[in-house]
DNA sequence: CGGGATCCTACGAGATACTG
DNA sequence: CAGTATCTCGTAGGATCCCG
């Protein structure tokens, strides 16, 4: 009952509309390139770390670990010596992938556009 | 060069990753929202304020001001008394219209499985 | 009405060192 | 190889007060 009275839009929350939802999940530093990662099926913990440049294995770890917690991950452990463990999306991870993909184009296509309005901005009200 | 030797897949970068240019600029807690509000038009300062329910006059300015910079969204200003503020997307805002509400789709139909997850997730390794 | 200016705090995330 | 454990620091973001 936030609204005033004579709006007839629904209020958009915080804790119920779905941008947040999911933002909650990918809008941290890594996620979303580590589920980048994992598009093409299993891979390594070290294969990861290696394609996703500068991600530290704390950060890795940390962000494979909310995925799994999440069900959008699994882990499949190989007790060879050393260990190998392996990560994949599961089917409600790639549930996401189409979106993500959209996402990751959008920016593809239109971050020069944003760049550019941020240079005129800037000259605009710098002085 | 970071990659190893017999990679054949590309580094995924964080600054040359579509992925991060887009949650770069819609990842903080109230843009989606804001832009949220804003796909039926023009849209004054009061009412995005009430539409979005729990942001601060400070955090929307703020997020406002930012997609102004990042040439999403539009200010409009009529010298009455008051002043009368409205916003609305540009037609480079729009185009990220499509992928955003895919993304919301995805969190209105998924949440519930990742919520599950989450807490099967807890239980399993709580004790 | 539509902001700006300050102060303050919790949390994301990097650096470094250790481990089974 | 695949992690954990600390320590530290910057910053997102909330609360509060002021302004044309």
């Amino acid at each position: 009952m936030t609204s005033s009275t004579t709006n007839k839009q629904p209020d958009i929350t915080l804790a119920g509309c779905g941008y947040s939802r999911v933002l909650e999940i990918i809008s941290n530093k890594w996620t979303a390139l580590v589920i980048y990662a994992l598009e093409n099926g299993h891979i390594r913990y070290g294969d990861i770390s290696r394609r996703v440049e500068g991600i530290s294995k704390k950060m890795l770890t940390q962000t494979v670990r909310k995925l799994e917690r999440d069900g959008l991950v699994q882990r499949h452990i190989t007790p060879t010596v050393p260990l190998t463990v392996e990560y994949s999306l599961t089917p409600l991870g790639e549930t996401l992938l189409q979106p993500m993909k959209e996402l990751r184009q959008w920016g593809r296509t239109n971050y020069s556009h944003v760049e550019e309005a941020r240079g005129n901005y800037d000259l605009k009200y710098s002085k």
